[in-house]
RNA sequence: GCCAGAGUAGCUCAGUGGUAGAGCAGAGGACUCAUAAGCCUUUGGUCGCCGGUUCAAUCCCGGCCUCUGGCACCA
């Protein structure tokens, strides 16, 4: 059967990885997490875009060969991976040479169909900025600004793509498909730019202007631009395993039109490629309801969260916090509520009291339940419904409601325990006590472990680190480990285990004398 | 300007054609296994505005207002 094949956008490596690289990361990866543990078999890409004008700029600023300064920018790329937490299988760089004889190779194919021309292509061009210019970058007096320099109207010749002619064809694939990208509103947004007529799209430039890029198969003197080199990763990194087509290709809302929405649906259908199943377009994150932006300093480093805070404190929150497809704030003092109200005290505490309460009233082993009384019954039918909820949820990407309800049973258990009291029954020793004594730490010892089982996808360490706890090995059949049962009768716990500690707040003064 | 999304308790958000919900914050309480955590109770809202459909609208329709975002190459 062919895997489930997700990707990510790659990242363009003229600088460090933010917090909105982070976020696409890890939401891609907890729908990987997510399908293999719906039994899937997964295939995950990501990588880096490695060629091009800022590149090459950059790396002659610094005086070295490109090669030398994308084997280095891309380092930090690839190391945020293990950072997040990230299951990738495959990355790819579109400096490989895998990829570019693919490239070659479709191009080649295109042209060989009459698909690119060549053509003189007319417009304003800055020296200093070396680009060509568009009416809308002209200020409102006509000039053009400051920035750009000298700007002088040149003609160049270059090669298109016939991208016009398949408007109509677009139009009638989206409106016949409108599941094609998600969230459905974007597709209307796509549909509504595909009311002006599109352009023919230029893929190349002329080597004297840009050299560092893969050259035009059927003309060395060009390479090619942007588009035929970082969306064929995508393709290029399956072509020979039959992987092809993607079920998700995850993207930022900003490449979404007209690059993953029309450039890509088109060249795939002019080869005759099968296009990918479906578009998921996620928004951005602000800062303290600034928009991230590299000049103004105004942008998180994943790894200051997941150096003070841990991993899956950071990936809960971004999926927590944001509904998928929507724009979200990130403050620091949001992040510190939901650390410590819901992972430290609610979730984290719930953990260290079972082990706790098992360990002086349960000699360290989880007792076997008797039959469930009322209270009991009524924690168990709440998971069924939480169970039942949170998977269709997972399914139409609604990752931020899923773990809403998932906590409301962590803290469904929490109450549970207040009914119980084991440390009143602990102190009694009626069997009537002792029976019901055994039946609560059985119980909230499974309702954790249930807990944790369902936020696998999102906290993958501490799901690990909480059956590691619980002294227990789960089954390779995720939907079956979230059955309510007696798996963990007759298991060991530890003692303890701070899951997530509550940060010193470094506002209040040392303490006492 | 065009298009889209959003407007529900102080804050962040769920939600349904039939007398409004959660979490956080605030107030009070009982307890003590626990990361001074957890639990219970509680204060708090004309569900953006104006019309319409309906026995009944926060939820459906129309109009308006406000905020945010997109409108060809920054996740």
């Amino acid at each position: 059967m062919k895997p489930f094949y997700l990707t990510t956008a790659i990242d363009y490596v003229n600088g460090a990885p933010h917090l909105g690289h982070a976020y696409e990361k890890v939401l891609t990866d907890v729908i990987a997490r997510f399908r293999r543990m719906m039994g899937d078999e997964v295939y995950f890409l990501t990588g880096v875009d490695e060629h091009g004008q800022k590149v090459q700029m950059a790396a002659q600023q610094l005086g070295i060969p490109p090669q030398q300064y994308v084997d280095e920018t891309s380092a930090a790329f690839r190391a945020l991976l293990p950072q997040l937490s990230i299951s990738n299988d495959d990355f790819i760089r579109t400096t490989e040479p895998r990829h570019k004889s693919v490239v070659s190779r479709l191009l080649q194919q295109l042209f060989d169909k009459g698909e690119i021309y060549q053509a003189e292509y007319k417009g304003f061009y800055s020296t200093r900025q070396e680009q060509f210019l568009q009416e809308k970058d002209r200020q409102p007096d006509g000039t053009w600004p400051e920035l750009f320099g000298d700007v002088t109207e040149i003609t160049e010749s270059n090669y298109f793509f016939k991208l016009a002619g398949y408007q109509a064809w677009l139009v009638d694939f989206l409106t016949t498909h409108e599941d094609f990208i998600f969230p459905r509103y974007r597709q209307k947004q796509v549909l509504e730019f595909l009311k002006d007529p599109l352009n023919d799209l230029c893929i190349s430039r002329p080597r004297e202007r840009l050299e560092w890029g893969i050259p035009l198969p059927f003309d060395p003197n060009y390479v090619t631009y942007v588009w035929f080199d970082a969306l064929v990763n995508y393709y290029s990194a399956v072509a020979d395993t039959g992987q092809w087509p993607a079920d998700i290709h995850v993207i930022g809302k900003d490449i979404l039109v007209p690059p993953h929405a029309v450039y890509w649906p088109i060249m795939l259908h002019a080869l005759g490629l099968p296009l990918p199943k479906s578009l998921l377009v996620h928004g951005w994150w602000s800062v303290n309801g600034v928009k991230m932006s590299k000049s103004t300093g105004n942008f998180i480093v994943p790894a200051d969260y997941t150096g003070e805070f841990g991993v899956d404190a950071l990936r809960y929150f971004l999926i927590r916090e944001m509904n998928v497809g929507q724009d979200s704030d990130f403050t620091r003092a949001q992040f510190l509520v939901r650390y410590n109200s819901e992972l430290a005290n609610n979730f984290g505490n719930l953990v260290n009291r079972t082990l706790n309460m098992t360990t002086r009233f349960g000699a360290g082993l989880i007792p076997a339940a008797g039959p469930a009384e009322d209270v009991e019954k009524e924690l168990q039918a709440l998971w069924d419904k939480t169970r039942t909820e949170v998977i269709p949820l997972c399914e139409g990407f609604q990752f931020h409601t899923a773990l809403d309800r998932t906590f409301a049973f962590i803290t469904a258990t929490n109450a549970y325990i207040e009914k119980r009291a084991p440390w009143k029954l602990g102190k009694s020793t009626a069997e009537a006590d002792q029976a019901l004594l055994r039946m609560s730490l059985a119980t909230m010892a499974e309702a954790l472990r249930l807990g944790a089982a369902l936020l696998q996808a999102v906290m993958p360490t501490t799901t690990e680190k909480i059956n590691a706890v619980l002294g227990y090995t789960p089954g390779a059949s995720w939907r079956d480990e979230l059955v309510w049962g007696s798996r963990l009768a007759g298991k060991k716990v530890a003692e303890a285990l701070v899951l997530f500690p509550r940060p010193q707040p470094a506002d209040k003064a040392p303490a006492k004398p």
